[in-house]
RNA sequence: GCCGGGAUGGCGAAAUUGGCAGACGCAGCGGACUUAAAAUCCGCAGACCUCAAAAGGGUUGUGGGGGUUCAAGUCCCCCUCCCGGCACCA
């Protein structure tokens, strides 16, 4: 009975009686036990912050605690991973750490539905991930890991609201928010489903002006625009993106005066233009429909503020589905006008849709001859057409304004624009700018498309804002010696009414700190992208309760040396990050400028041609490869199935292709690691077969390979391919190894160089084989291979030869013979020959080492 | 609409500077091993044509059209489609 129950409990048994067990490539077993190893010792991975060595501060973004890792993490970490042992393997001081970016919306999401606290919700992804993580492999130093939502840190994030403050760059505005009046609370622009609300699909958004906190960021514009020119080691399309994103412009202000009835809102509009030289063009001022004039003039006048109304709306929708570059232009006249400056003249005031109140002044003059925009406008409403800018070069006589003459031609010149015809457009845009200052109507200024940071945030999982409002005293910090503001738990978050902590009446009861009075503490939290621009400098002194870092200790790491994420943080994250940096260096906490040296933005996890979502079906999560094919299989399958930076399409069938290679590199070294083993140096000195002297070239080529990427441009799918063909040069010879026609030296050299090139992007593996090499030290310590350029030259090459430009023979010639050593083959050939006859040579070309082509004729 | 990135065999891809298009891998086909299958090892393989067959040879081929060049996936002009980002930036 015992027998038979045996068998039926363990049928691997069975499988294994043919090849014996070790032959088999068991990556859960090989894995389990290097897992269990590395454990054991916690210091494996760590940094020492006052190493000698040089530094390397490797980073990836840090997760959302979402519940599981997917693979665009898996991929992320495999890269930065690969990166960091690689940077051990050549001898540097490793910083490589990880941490959570744990406040946020999802946890308050999951509260609601599945009525957990969003503190547990969290602290249990955590664990489960940072399994994950550890199961995979991945090489971080855990003794810094940082929990943005732990009180350990987000203390900080109060400190550092605090200092701001002081500064003058955290102040308070009224802001608009999404409201759901059937919640009755505000919304993120996510909880906002096509203008309703997540929660009740019938009930339409509102907004709603609330006071909030900013960051001034626009104080440091001009330096964040100025130092991506800095940072060379950033992809140049992110750069393109911040530079946009800042958006500096260089224009003028000027001011048409309201004409006929003044509303009450004010007698002046202040258009905000970048081409003042066009302004005896325009024929109209534009006002955005949120503008406060247009208040003014709706108030009497029902019949015009439906109409703004509906612009309002249209402009809303078209922000909401990302198309507002394409809306239908709409526009209605408020029957009112305002005097152009420089001429005089009475010109219609417009509201129209395509006009942002956050750009500019909300404002602009319309020049339909010099604007494709202006142009359909005024073709659309009929509004004046004016010509006032020829090109120079062209015929004045010729210029009809139809269509508009491009407003961004600034090889012009001006006409019909009174004192300044006749000029240039720049010489133009000087001096008007000048009258315009000298007359008090207008300047020269620079906008800025950045806006200032709103922080506020009307939610409870996340930094308490350390306010206090006292009805004697009015605003009050807390003071530092007061912080952390703990965060209360057990909130009920489902309640409706605006920010959650306010009504938690222990919380928001307080006592003022200077009158010690009664006070109302603030009950908004701050934005998350406050914990996440400034988490890897905790990382340098994660455990310090005294400060959020010592600056000696971050003047060691940083710049971080690399930073790898997602393309999609390119914006927001890392424009943040940047000023929060500007910022702690003008306090005197830091001394670097930028945070990042270098930058790698990955590309995106696809599977069937879309990415990966719940939604459509195709996740494939990591604990289902690890289980299936191991984490060896999983990190190296996504590094080999598309460069790093390109979108990876994931194939299940791929990466049984990458487990049959490690169990192609196992078996290998299962038959033939200890010839190595017991033959010793051997004699290095003896001439080596023409197979053998194969396998060392290739050896030398394959480290040489690996050894580029990682100092290049990190396409680790070819890296990895040049691994497959050593292997596969080795098994083509597998019968001489047999033999041992291949010295054995030659034989562990090829294995322990194997060993090392596969260690950083395959570590269980390789550790597995170095203990079978016989190697005792630590493989992650150990030196990286050195390729020798004599041994990895080749002695023969093939040149094709052309005739006309086709391909029509080969000729082998010595890699070191002479142009006329090759031609002389290439005469020779028989195909060459037969091509000649009849034929006269046009022309001869050479390109040493590559090809030759004979033109005939 | 604007900005950025792409398009290469049945599939994922390679070709780093204008120089043999398709490395490496998946799927496929054939062979060896096996009673058999799996696993493993070896080999074939863009498409079309030609040759009785094989070897060989030819034509064609990197989204489409034009151009530059002895030579173009790569450079220039025009166009189509796909992906990502966006803020009509005045």
């Amino acid at each position: 009975m015992e027998f038979l129950s045996q068998i039926t409990m363990s049928p691997t048994i069975q499988q294994d009686e043919k090849p014996t067990r070790d032959e088999r490539y068991d990556a859960q077993r090989i894995e389990m036990k290097w897992s269990d190893r590395w454990q054991q010792d916690p210091a494996l991975y760590a940094a020492d912050s006052n190493s000698t060595k040089p530094k390397y501060y490797v980073l990836e973004m840090l997760p959302y605690p979402s519940g599981a890792l997917h693979m665009g993490h898996v991929r992320n970490y495999s890269i930065g991973d690969a990166l960091a042992r690689y940077m051990w393997m050549n001898g540097y001081n490793v910083l490589h750490p990880m941490g959570w970016d744990s406040f946020g919306l999802p946890a308050e999401n999951a509260a609601i539905k599945n009525n957990t606290p969003p503190r547990a919700w969290t602290l249990s992804n955590i664990a489960n991930m940072k399994a994950q993580m550890k199961r995979l492999g991945f090489a971080y130093d855990w003794s810094r890991e940082v929990t943005t939502c732990l009180p350990e840190y987000y203390r900080w994030n109060q400190w550092f609201f605090l200092k701001l403050y002081e500064k003058g760059l955290a102040y308070r505005k009224k802001s608009r928010v999404n409201w759901c009046p059937a919640c009755a609370t505000v919304l993120a622009n996510e909880q906002v489903v096509g203008g309703r609300c997540w929660r009740h699909e019938d009930v339409v958004v509102e907004q709603r002006d609330l006071e909030q906190w900013f960051l001034r960021i626009t104080e440091y514009a001009d330096e964040l625009l100025r130092d991506i020119e800095r940072l060379e080691g950033w992809p140049e399309k992110v750069r393109t993106m911040q530079r946009n994103w800042i958006g500096r412009s260089e224009g003028a202000l000027v001011d048409f005066e309201l004409g006929g009835t003044v509303g009450a809102a004010g007698s002046k509009i202040s258009v905000f233009t970048t081409r003042i030289d066009t302004i005896y063009g325009a024929t109209s001022v534009q006002l955005a429909p949120e503008h406060p004039m247009v208040a003014g003039f709706t108030a009497k006048d029902a019949a015009l503020k439906s109409k703004v109304d509906e612009l309002i709306a249209e402009q809303r929708k078209a922000k909401e589905s990302g198309d507002i570059g394409s809306i239908e232009k709409h526009g209605v006249f408020t029957g009112r006008y305002a005097r152009n400056p420089f001429n005089k003249e009475a010109v219609p005031i417009w509201v129209a849709n395509y006009i942002l109140m956050d750009y500019g002044t909300g404002a602009i003059m319309s020049v339909p001859a010099h604007d494709d925009r202006d142009y359909d406008f005024a073709k659309k409403y009929n509004i004046e057409i004016r010509l006032v800018i020829v090109p120079s070069d062209g015929d004045p006589e010729e210029t009809l304004v139809e269509p508009a003459i491009p407003f961004s031609t600034m090889n012009g010149v001006l006409v019909n624009s009174g004192p300044f015809s006749g000029l240039t457009c720049e010489q133009a845009s000087k001096k008007m700018s000048e009258f315009a200052e000298q007359n008090g109507f207008g300047k020269a200024t620079v906008t800025y498309r950045l806006k200032d940071w709103g922080i506020s945030r009307q939610r409870y999982w996340g930094t308490p804002i350390p306010m206090i409002y006292c009805e004697k005293d009015g605003i009050v910090p807390v003071p530092e010696n007061d912080l952390p503001v703990l965060l209360p738990e057990n909130v009920d978050i489902t309640l409706t009414g605006g920010s959650p902590l306010l009504r938690v009446p222990e919380f928001a009861n307080t006592k003022c700190p200077k009158c010690g009075g009664p006070a109302r503490r603030e009950a908004d939290t701050m934005d998350t992208f406050v914990d996440s621009s400034w988490y890897f400098y905790r990382y340098t002194d994660a455990r310090n309760d005294r400060a959020p870092f010592d600056g000696k200790i971050v003047d060691y790491w940083f710049p971080i040396d690399q930073y790898i994420g997602g393309v999609e943080h390119a914006i927001l994250h890392l424009i943040y990050s940047r000023f929060w940096t500007k910022f702690m260096r003008d306090m005197g906490l830091v001394k670097n400028s930028e945070p990042v040296e270098r930058l790698f933005t990955q590309g995106m996890v696809i599977k069937d041609g879309a990415k990966m979502s719940k939604n459509l079906g195709n996740v494939v999560t990591p604990d289902e490869m690890v289980a299936r094919y191991g984490a060896d299989a999983a990190r190296l399958y996504s590094l080999f199935a598309a460069p790093p930076d390109r979108d990876l399409d994931w194939q299940d069938s791929g990466i049984e292709g990458i487990q049959r290679f490690l169990g192609r590199v196992y078996r290998f070294f299962v038959k033939y690691a200890h010839a190595g083993e017991a033959a010793g140096e051997g004699s290095r000195s003896e001439t080596l077969s023409p197979e053998a002297r194969a396998i060392q070239r290739k050896l030398h080529q394959t480290i040489k390979r690996v050894t580029d990427d990682f100092q290049g441009r990190w396409h680790f799918n070819t890296c990895i391919a040049a691994i497959m063909e050593m292997l596969n040069a080795l098994y083509a010879v597998e019968e001489k190894i047999a033999q041992g026609a291949i010295p054995a030296w030659l034989v562990r050299d090829v294995e322990r160089t194997l060993t090392l090139l596969l260690a950083p992007f395959a570590p269980y593996l390789s550790h597995e084989l170095w203990e079978m090499i016989g190697e005792k030290g630590s493989l992650l310590r150990s030196t990286w291979p050195k390729y020798d350029a004599a041994l990895a030259k080749e002695e023969e090459i093939e040149i094709p030869v052309q005739i006309n430009g086709k391909l029509r023979s080969r000729v082998v010639v010595a890699v070191d013979a002479s142009e006329d050593q090759v031609w002389e083959h290439v005469f020779a050939d028989e195909k060459v020959k037969a091509a000649m006859v009849g034929k006269t040579i046009v022309k001869k070309i050479y390109v040493p080492g590559k090809l030759v082509n004979l033109v005939l004729r």
